[in-house]
DNA sequence: GAATAATAGTTATATTTTATAGCTATTTTC
DNA sequence: GAAAATAGCTATAAAATATAACTATTATTC
């Protein structure tokens, strides 16, 4: 009965959820920006899936280009990965010609990471995709919320 | 030389990354977000870890209780978790006498998910320690710029 | 200035999280 | 009423993340 009226699981799953009671969720900031960091994750595989860039690897690329030298250690703290697992990726960028790391010459122990020109290639045409990604992911905004959004998230996290 | 002034991998693991040129990072809104997120999880489990509660448990539980029948497919898509994965915490979850299964009268498919009264105490229990939990990580924001942040995100976001 | 402790980077591995494949029972479609 | 679709579930694989332990070098201390 009732053909069109499909109610209990009846979502197409990026359709909104109708039909339930979610405003304890929508209050809790913590869910929601789950939420909003798994679409801007979805949403960023997609945009540069050409390009072979994940998020870690585009905020690695990033920092590098920006504090060429940077040592390991940094990069890891700063992007809240565990040292061990940002080597890994680090051998893989190194070994596919992206990166490059040299020995500090003042600290033997260091390690000053640099981009290749391959890699400062690859990281200038993901810059290219970035605002068309992030226009596309905060398009329900306008931009001055937009704005707002950043400051905010960037006073919630001081850099 | 100059002993007070740490260059390059002087960072005390909460404290701001000086010295570096993050402006990209800053800039970049999915990046934001992830550290957003990470750090109200790890505030999270902090908070709760008494009860038990994980960010997972605490919004099942908050749909259960707000929405008394809902089928764990809807659940499932609401949360963004998978079903097979969903169904493994529902599992603990009601052998350990947190919420019961029914099966639906009018589609014998269907399970209509429920709090216990043990259920209900926790999540109760939980809601207590949410105000508190919430204004410690939202605490670099005035009130109004809390209320921002979250109609952003729920614009951002429809549920 | 030799012994001790601490730091940076790394490897190997364990743990946890998340995704995929396939199955049963029931309902819908044609 | 046969074929297809749906809801829930189990088992398992893949990916992400965390822990332990090692080397080489630098800093500390006595």
């Amino acid at each position: 009965m009732s053909p069109k009226t499909a109610r209990p699981g009846a979502k197409s799953a990026q359709q909104p959820e109708t039909s339930l009671d979610l405003r304890a969720l929508q209050r809790t900031p913590g869910f929601m920006l789950r939420l909003a960091q798994l679409k801007f994750f979805e949403g960023f595989y997609e945009e540069f899936a050409a390009l072979g860039l994940t998020p870690a690897t585009y905020a690695i690329f990033a920092v590098i280009r920006d504090n060429p030298g940077v040592p390991p250690s940094s990069l890891a703290s700063l992007l809240r990965l565990r040292l061990p697992n940002l080597i890994k990726i680090l051998n893989e960028l190194e070994s596919s010609g992206f990166i490059k790391r040299n020995r500090s010459k003042s600290d033997r122990r260091a390690v000053e990471l640099m981009l290749t020109p391959k890699g400062a290639k690859l990281i200038q045409e993901g810059a290219r995709l970035t605002e068309p990604y992030n226009r596309k992911m905060l398009a329900p905004l306008s931009e001055a919320e937009q704005r707002t959004l950043l400051e905010l998230l960037n006073r919630l996290l001081p850099l």
